[in-house]
DNA sequence: GCAAGGTC
């Protein structure tokens, strides 16, 4: 037995990861034995790592194995005020279903002296990494950890990673920490808001979850305004000359210099003009090489956008495949933002892959023949290269088979060199205006020959000279009008995500169907068109100024985030800025909830009810206790002795007549309330807290009207109401549970 | 019943 030797734990981001680099490793010699999950294997065998014959445990996680919830009555939705959900105490835990994954990495992380990380080479990858980390430092507090980096699972890249080990970036795990807690902050507390609002006063939204994110709405923001150009485009006449000349047997169209105007009665001039003197004379022959371009290195953006229009596959299938193809090891990573080959990179051996191919093996041996030269962009992240085929795969099938292709078809095509054509260009004179014909010889198709996704076409024009005379076959005046620009297909959608900063290469298209889902927007001949669900929304955070629609606030985040990975800015800094921002954001929407309403209005078909005054005040008043019935928040509120609809009648300000209470926010399913006395001009929840009655009890400060009180009570009082019995005997204050309404 | 990000 071999128990005296070092034993190491690697674990991967995924099973199919863990088992490729296991395979790569231990050059297939690898035994697979069972953990506590049964998604998540360990490969086990030995390795030789500087110099020493070690024992290697390569296991996996399922992503993130950690993640960020509310603790406690937070986590019910009635339970508190919404705007009490940016500080709510939150807690990072494993979930239920990832128990087993934990039980394997510690029982196998007893005994290992290090702990290698083989996540994802990015930022998320990095916070997976420190999840592990955590678990595994807990039961082996003095293992050591090391990071692999590496961007594709081939024997050169793993090697590499191996014989590199780092610390793993803690920045970078922290800049996901932030946004992690954002997301679910802000999340939580606009989605509940806009949910229990809006199911409540409109009864064809009862059924519907009405969620806000950063990244859907933006998503969605950009649906609504391309609609919107659209609806207030307006549609202008034009006019514009055509010329027909016959050449050789041809007729060929010329088309006008001045291309169009939009006043009728100067073409007409024109036209005259034309009419009168129409002899059209040759002014010039430009004849030059014109080349068509090869395709740019392939990033995860431009595999998305391509897939989705040429192959019509939508982007979140053809990620999803993507991956498929990446763990199986026919392709690289598919999340990249690189769009260029590093001079290093081993193309030659990836175009000889492809030479046993039917379709383009062919075109891959007359490559390395002719030389590799691949078009490069100017992305890089620094990680992984642009998406290529890693080896050779002659028995997929379906969409499969087709994305593999295109990847393989891009590739070759990439490397290879620019069709070249001849373009002529004929120009015209008659009377005053000049009129253009052009035709083009495709030369050599080079690229095109392995990449059909392009069409390039010959256009014959026959031989005209330069001084020649022609009576034209036919001069006429066409009319024209402008259109309005079109919607925005899945391929437009995901050019504006990626050019804003919108989600991740990997989540563009969750996105995308995320808004769908939700009703907000829908798909009609492969367009994007708003609902109203989708129209009110917008239109209604739109009316308050916000810019939530806009990509603005999202691509401030990203930029913070980035910061804070290069070490520019504090992870507690951001967070508190962030949090600060959004939270101000949320108490307008409270307080101008009406011009939201307003918006809703218009769009949805159903009569609105009114959702009730009390969970606009519930949601901004303040937290005094906990309820020793309920354990939920209790907050102070008012409620107007003159009740009645706000939104229908105007309320003055001295027809009111406050009444204070304070109330649980488990009402219906807990009616605990304290009223208190009437006797008071104001009163304030402080800071500070009841020593006596613990850290959850606020001091409140009362300023009584004078005159209406007992006078061994002060006008100006700051106390705990709980605890005071003074006062509470004064005024009959007591905590009231029972069913039954007990207003006064 | 919430987000966005991983992934089964």
């Amino acid at each position: 037995e071999k128990t005296h030797q070092m034993k190491i734990l690697n674990v991967a981001e995924k099973n199919d990861a863990a088992k490729s680099i296991a395979a790569v490793m231990s050059r297939g010699a690898s035994q697979r034995r069972e953990g506590f999950s049964p998604y998540n294997k360990i490969y086990q065998f030995d390795y030789m790592l500087q110099g020493q014959q070690v024992t290697m445990n390569m296991t996996s996680v399922s992503g993130h194995l950690q993640a960020l919830e509310f603790t406690g009555q937070y986590k019910q939705w009635k339970s508190c005020s919404p705007l009490a959900l940016f500080d709510a105490p939150v807690l990072k835990y494993v979930p239920e279903k990832f128990q087993p994954i934990k039980r394997t990495l510690e029982r196998e992380a007893r005994g290992a002296k290090k702990l290698i990380i083989w996540t994802d080479c990015d930022r998320e990858g990095e916070n997976i990494g420190f999840e592990v980390i955590d678990v595994v430092t807990k039961v082996n507090p003095t293992i050591q950890v090391l990071r692999a980096r590496f961007s594709e699972i081939t024997s050169s890249s793993i090697n590499r990673a191996i014989s590199n080990l780092v610390p793993p970036d803690h920045l970078q795990s922290a800049a996901v920490d932030v946004r992690t807690e954002l997301d679910l902050r802000i999340g939580a507390a606009f989605t509940r808001f806009l949910t229990l609002r809006y199911q409540a006063a409109f009864p064809e939204l009862a059924e519907m979850l009405i969620s806000y994110g950063s990244c859907q709405f933006p998503t969605l923001g950009f649906v609504v305004e391309r609609y919107k150009q659209i609806q207030e485009f307006i549609t202008e006449p034009f006019w514009k000359l055509k010329v027909v000349l016959e050449e050789d047997g041809k007729k060929v169209d010329f088309n006008w210099k001045r291309v169009r105007l939009f006043d009728y009665q100067a073409v007409r001039s024109f036209y005259e003009l034309c009419i009168e003197q129409p002899t059209a004379t040759v002014t010039e022959v430009i004849k030059k090489s014109k080349s068509k371009w090869r395709p740019v290195a392939l990033d995860t953006v431009e595999f998305e956008k391509n897939v989705s229009r040429k192959l019509r596959i939508n982007a979140k299938t053809a990620m999803q495949i993507a991956e498929k193809l990446y763990t199986a090891g026919y392709i690289s990573y598919p999340r990249t933002e690189t769009n260029q080959f590093s001079k290093d990179y081993n193309l030659r051996e990836l175009v000889q892959n492809q030479a046993a191919n039917r379709d383009w093996g062919d075109f891959a041996g007359r490559l390395l023949e002719t030389g590799i030269t691949p078009r490069n962009g100017n992305k890089s992240d620094q990680a992984h290269p642009p998406i290529h085929p890693t080896k050779y795969a002659d028995n997929l099938t379906g969409d499969e088979k087709k994305v593999y292709e295109f990847i393989t078809r891009h590739f070759l095509a990439c490397c290879s060199q620019d069709a070249r054509g001849f373009e002529t260009t004929v120009e015209i004179a008659i009377a005053t205006e000049k009129f253009t014909a052009s035709g083009l010889v495709i030369l050599e198709r080079n690229y095109l020959e392995v990449y059909p996704y392009e069409k390039w076409s010959d256009k014959d024009i026959p031989n005209f000279e330069k001084g020649d005379l022609y009576q034209p076959n036919l001069i006429e005046i066409q009319s024209g009008q402008t259109t309005p620009p079109s919607l925005l297909t899945e391929a437009d959608l995901i050019a504006l995500m990626e050019k804003h900063g919108i989600g991740t290469d990997a989540t563009h298209a969750e996105h995308i169907e995320k808004i769908q889902e939700r009703s907000y927007a829908g798909v009609q001949d492969n367009k994007f068109i708003p609902g109203k669900l989708g129209m009110g929304l917008v239109e209604g955070y739109d009316a308050l100024g916000f810019e939530f629609s806009k990509p603005y606030l999202r691509a401030g985040l990203e930029a913070d985030l980035k910061m804070i990975c290069d070490g520019r800015r504090q992870k507690e800094d951001v967070l508190r800025d962030q949090i600060a921002t959004y939270r101000e954001k949320f108490e307008i929407s409270l307080q101008q909830v009406a011009d939201i309403d307003n918006q809703m209005k218009k769009y949805l078909d159903t009569q609105m009810h009114d959702p009730g005054q009390i969970q606009q005040s519930e949601a901004l008043s303040p937290v005094v206790r906990k309820c020793p019935n309920c354990g939920n928040d209790m907050t102070l509120r008012q409620r107007n002795s003159s009740s009645g609809d706000q939104t229908q009648q105007t309320q003055t300000m001295q027809g009111k007549r406050a009444s204070y209470y304070i109330g649980c926010m488990g009402y219906p399913d807990c009616r605990s309330v304290m009223w208190l006395p009437r006797e008071m001009q104001n009163i304030t929840v402080l800071d500070s807290t009841c020593v006596q009655c613990g850290p959850t009890t606020k001091h409140l400060h009362i300023l009584f009207k004078p005159g209406s009180i007992p006078p061994f009570i002060d006008t100006d009082y700051t106390g705990c109401i709980m605890c005071d019995t003074e006062l509470r005997d004064a005024f009959d204050l007591t905590l009231k549970s029972s069913s039954s309404n007990t207003n006064q």
